[in-house]
DNA sequence: TCAAGTATAATTGTATACAATCACACATAC
DNA sequence: GTATGTGTGATTGTATACAATTATACTTGA
């Protein structure tokens, strides 16, 4: 929050303002609003069927969320993503993978437990079947529950935060099978050495997971992604 | 915060919403609003001088800060930190401080060096004179100096909005000379492995004083500075 | 032709008006 | 006496009106 800090989500994601914050934040992240985009406050009003005031307020936010910039007097624009910046959010991520992992090891609850292995089993599935869309929802799901269950809220946020902002340069890394093998094994592993108490071991391997996860990333050309030189 | 992931700050810090976002920010923190407080849009509107947008477009930023909670239909309330947040929220900031001193190591400026070593200077004079006020900035400037040192706009971000988080805990624990030496020396020796460009040694180091911190504020009486149980 | 200045349109910034919701006190029924 | 219902005031949510700023196109002059 900054952000960066210690952030809280959008209390009420139903009311007016919640939905057209989601709503704008979508559409940013599924590549509808492009980089360095202008948004318009009237706009985007008039499409979402309400004034400018809960836009103008959606933007505040988003502005803090990073996705977008406020220039004041001229406009919102959505950030640009540089490559140096997704580097480094990767590596932010493999810290902080780590230390929710070791947290997690100590922390996590049956239930949770046996989601967790609920979603690696169903991962393997699709993945023998070939449904890419699935695998790419269960490794997504896989980190969440990773979050939901380190029993810590400023943590979960943090990652949940940093997770959803990778997903705009992400998309097009997940539809290759053989990064999804081996990205459910590694999960796999981390998984056993959650059951097993082994927080070091965990924390290790979640580590790693981040960076395979971001080298595979540059692999598959990250430079042909985004090529910012902000 | 964020809420956490990553965050811009607010644009213009001159301009009206940005004063009265600030100005906010700066009273909640200082303590002028209490924790679980009720924030009134048209009081605080007075008391600025402004009407209620700037004031409400305000608050969803420092919702997003972590630092009020926003109850639709009902009111912004002062964020109560838990003694577990604060826990957390050091030992996050144990890792990421880490890995800044790491890649502080590898991208520092001779500037930056130079402030660096002219901030650890200047603050084993004042500990020398028992300058408590001058103790407490200078400790704050040089995590600042870290976090701006490491090339990474965000990384710094993050731990910038980590370090103004926790201010508000922080405050009663610096008028303690002894661990202000203590301090003193952990700085000088992270910045000497920096110096000699020891990464790994400069990352533990920097663990450690997070650590350090932590538990000195502990001893000093964090429970009975917050005892929140929410 | 080009430069500077000016007018106009578009957009954001702020204030205010109105609608919706909530909290609390009071009244009424049992 | 308690519980339920209702009305009033306070507060937030949204829309709109107006002010300030910016960008652009056009005009004017050399």
């Amino acid at each position: 929050m900054g952000n960066y800090d210690v952030k809280n989500e959008v209390t009420d994601k139903y009311s007016l303002r919640g939905r057209v914050f989601n709503r704008i934040r979508e559409d940013i992240l599924n590549g509808k609003y492009k980089e360095h985009g202008e948004l318009k406050e009237v706009a985007i009003g008039e499409e979402l069927g309400v004034s400018r005031t809960p836009v103008r307020e959606a933007f505040r936010q988003l502005e803090l969320e990073g996705l977008i910039q406020i220039i004041p007097n001229k406009g919102a624009y959505v950030t640009g993503i540089t490559t140096k910046d997704v580097r480094d959010i990767y590596m932010i991520r493999s810290y902080l993978e780590g230390l929710c992992a070791r947290w997690v090891t100590e922390e996590i609850t049956p239930e949770q437990m046996a989601e967790m292995e609920e979603n690696i089993f169903l991962s393997e599935f699709h993945a023998s079947k070939g449904h890419y869309e699935q695998m790419a929802e269960m490794d997504n799901r896989f980190h969440e529950i990773l979050y939901e269950s380190c029993n810590s809220k400023m943590l979960e946020h943090l990652l949940k935060d940093f997770h959803q902002y990778v997903l705009r340069v992400r998309k097009k890394t997940l539809a290759n099978s053989e990064r999804g093998n081996q990205s459910n094994l590694e999960h796999r592993m981390i998984m056993e050495a959650i059951k097993a108490g082994e927080a070091d071991r965990a924390e290790k391997l979640a580590n790693q997971h981040m960076i395979n996860a971001y080298e595979n990333m540059v692999k598959l050309g990250l430079n042909e992604i985004e090529n910012d030189t902000q």
